[in-house]
RNA sequence: GGUGACGUGACCGAGUGGCUAGGUAGAGGUCUGCAAAACCUCCUACAGCGGUUCGAAUCCGCUCGUCACCUCCA
């Protein structure tokens, strides 16, 4: 696979040339959602920009299994002595089965993601669909003596792991510089032999809801286990890339990573971790317990109190791709209003591309070969955007030069005798390929169907008041091609979908 | 307190030693019945102070400021 795609892997902290450890197979992890209320845009990140991540694997030429779970069970609130997971909590106050809850949620977050111009995961495991896989890894850390037993909870022993492997060595952290920063107010820690083990297992109280048999107690998966478990059922012990958002990195995944090695005892469980930067709104995080987020309902529809009015899911999309994943993004309704126009702009470009053709008894100059190279140069800043660790960014600047050069042969089209048909023929299809299928920035139609439809009938009406009856029949032709009919009535003039 | 980022023109955002992206906004022009779009031109910035270097937004130091993680979070 002829390539230069470069990542940058947290893991080792620096850009390296991506290889997959099965050519031609690519297995890729994201942490997806909790599914217990509405997701915000400050989720959206991740998904879109592993989105863009597969869709140019894809393009490259690999086979991509990509896997992204739903969380619907397992991950706590407030004190952990509670015992009493998200999920179940949302559920008692809404009287529903707490399935009903997730599954509501889920079905939104896929909407969602749709509209933003997400393709499916290949896999979407649910941790509650998972159980029996969490508990066999669960009984393999026991076995290697990594985790110990305390009144029907199991957990992860820290400090014993770290004799023999490096717990802190994805976030950089040391387990005696976590200890000094230790809380050690935290509730519910009594069980634990360290401040730093986590649960693997936690035995359920009795107001908790959701529960499982186990060899411990009846009880529900700790929180980190669920993704350890099912990117290992998926995707092997050790896959390509495992991503998420820069929060999720401390602890979660190095508790995945402990928890890998510990079952397994030889995988960091991903080659590469990648990280995507969080989005700020007035530059803090957007987040749930800061109570600044902005849900996709305000921002699709409006009524977000940090904008002025709605913006397009696509708008959005290109808003989040137009800055490298790695760096934080601010949100603005001046931001996203450049980010529209922009956006509009490049799909202009789209409609622009099939208009460019030499016009007929237009001689194709002899000596094409310097604006071919311009234009081959273009394209080419396009791909060493994407592979200097998926830069959005700068592919976008390049398609907008590209863009340029296309509307200038578009405002004379004589000027097409310049180039080569070969290279504007790839100029082109490299444009609306990495426009449509890498960015996955799609047209969204704006025009109101019924809208245009009232227009015609307008002109319609008119035409028949001056008897310009050829007009007239024009225009009731051309609506009945669109399976459109118009009605003559007493009341005025209306319209039918055509039964026939 | 510990750890890690970051501070780029009116706004957003690339760039990590010389070639000084891109979008939006603004100014002028071409085109045009008017307009829009498009194209051309202009506005040329790197928090501050030192240092390294022939040369620094880019490396080093200090100062100021902002943020993130350490607790559920994408």
């Amino acid at each position: 696979m002829q390539h230069a795609l470069s990542l940058y892997n947290t893991l080792t902290r620096r850009k390296e040339a991506f290889e997959p450890l099965h050519p031609p197979f690519v297995g890729v992890y994201l942490c997806g959602p909790t599914v217990y209320n509405d997701a915000h845009l400050g989720n959206a990140r991740g998904p879109v920009v592993f989105d863009v991540l597969v869709r140019y694997l894809r393009h490259l030429g690999y086979t991509v299994r990509y896997v992204r779970n739903i969380t619907d069970v397992g991950h706590l609130e407030g004190d952990a002595d509670e015992g009493e997971d998200k999920i179940s909590k949302r559920a008692r106050a809404a009287q529903l089965e707490p399935m009903q809850v997730a599954e509501y949620y889920a079905n939104r977050y896929h909407n969602h993601m749709e509209a933003l111009g997400c393709l499916p995961p290949d896999i979407e495991p649910r941790a509650s669909g998972h159980i029996t896989e969490q508990i066999g890894m669960i009984e393999e850390i026991l076995a290697n003596g990594f985790a110990y037993e305390v009144n029907g909870s199991v957990y992860f022993d820290v400090p014993r792991y770290n004799e023999q492997h490096n717990y802190g060595k994805l976030s950089n952290r040391v387990t005696e510089e976590l200890l000094a920063g230790t809380r050690d107010n935290l509730a519910g820690q009594d069980e634990k032999r360290s401040p730093l083990d986590f649960a693997l297992w936690k035995k359920a109280s009795e107001a908790h809801l959701m529960r499982w048999p186990s060899p411990w107690s009846e009880g529900f998966p700790g929180w980190h286990l669920e993704c350890s478990a099912m990117s290992r059922k998926y995707l092997g012990q050790t896959f390509d890339i495992h991503g998420g958002g820069l929060d999720l990195m401390f602890p979660h995944h190095e508790c995945e990573i402990a928890q890998s090695q510990a079952s397994h005892s030889h995988s960091d469980e991903a080659r590469v971790w990648m990280h995507n930067n969080m989005i700020t709104v007035n530059g803090q995080k957007m987040s749930k317990s800061l109570g600044n987020f902005i849900t996709f309902n305000d921002l699709f529809k409006g009524g977000a109190s940090a904008l002025s009015q709605p913006y397009s899911p696509m708008t959005v999309r290109f808003f989040l791709l137009q800055a490298q994943y790695r760096s934080p993004i601010d949100v603005s309704d001046e931001a996203l209003q450049a980010a529209r126009k922009g956006y509009r702009k490049l799909m202009n470009g789209l409609r622009l591309l099939d208009k460019l053709q030499l016009p007929e008894g237009t001689e194709r100059a002899v000596d094409t070969e310097k604006a071919d190279a311009e234009l081959r140069k273009l394209v080419a800043d396009c791909f060493a955007g994407l592979n200097d660790d998926l830069n959005t960014a700068r592919a976008i600047a390049g398609l907008f030069n590209l863009l340029r050069k296309f509307n200038g042969f578009g405002a004379n089209l004589a000027t097409l005798a310049n180039v080569s048909a070969a290279a504007l023929q790839e100029a082109t299809q490299a444009y609306r390929t990495l426009v449509t299928d890498v960015l996955g920035l799609v047209d969204e139609p704006r025009a109101n169907a019924e809208d245009l439809l009232s227009l015609t009938l307008t002109f319609y009406q008119e035409a028949k008041a001056t008897k310009a009856y050829d007009k007239v029949d024009q225009i009731r032709a051309a609506l009945k091609e669109q399976g459109i009919v118009v009605k003559d009535t007493k009341a005025g003039v209306d319209w039918a979908y055509s039964e026939e």
